[in-house]
DNA sequence: AAAATTAGTTAGCCAAAACTAACTAATTAT
DNA sequence: ATAATTAGTTAGTTTTGGCTAACTAATTTT
């Protein structure tokens, strides 16, 4: 199935706790995002029965190739968006947070079209 | 309650029509969206309960003021942001997607900055 | 006038994604 | 060694927003 918001989130919290630590556990996914541990717990299980994610023999999660792929893709969508708002003049928590909506629902076309256009003029 | 991405849509589809006509019908909206028309049922009575929708005496459905409002505004967001992805190299029929899911999910403050910079340069 | 179509509603199902409560299992502290 | 904390899971609830099936009521068609 097409992965959506909630699925993504997890992902792009589990490469971002990968940058922190190499042991990573549910409950610190549930901590970041200020969610129950079941909750999480459902949720990386999906994530693992989608190839997004795997657990070693301690239980400690990691990205598979696929998750990484993902994952760093829509971390680059957020870091860009919210580069380009701040640039339009938004202030930087307003911007992650619309970034951090919309990177979940804009298209490679659109979205590559606005990094190329950051890229040429700054703004 | 805040309104979300799916009640935002049917409010906007309900402002489109009444460009075309002033006498609008839950069946018409359901042909629009594509949706049943238990669902369109459904959704237009929570609006009217929200107080967005009314229906006259013949069972037509129309914005109110409050309605037309917040329609009006999404139905701006849609454009400008269509115009501004269009701007940036992006195809109509891509460009009008991305639209139509970024309009629910961007704040006023980052959607005010975008539309600013497009009245000053045009991209 | 009887039959058929059309519009709307009601009831109930399903999926996604959060939650609490309560369990297990493992680790840490006393 | 026992008790307490910590992490994870299971079971079951809630909300949102689609759906189908089946009903009512009003309008058309024949």
């Amino acid at each position: 199935m097409a992965m959506l918001e909630s699925g993504e989130m997890y992902l792009e919290t589990i490469y971002i706790l990968s940058q922190k630590s190499s042991t990573i556990r549910g409950i610190d996914i549930g901590e970041y995002m200020g969610f129950s541990k079941p909750s999480v717990s459902r949720a990386v299980g999906l994530l693992k029965k989608d190839g997004y994610v795997e657990t070693d023999q301690s239980g400690y999660i990691k990205l598979t190739k696929k998750g990484l792929e993902l994952a760093g893709k829509i971390y680059e969508r957020h870091t860009i968006l919210t580069a380009v708002l701040v640039n339009l003049g938004v202030d930087e928590k307003t911007a992650a947070d619309d970034a951090c909506r919309i990177e979940h629902y804009i298209s490679d076309t659109a979205f590559n079209a606005i990094k190329e256009h950051l890229k040429k003029y700054g703004s």
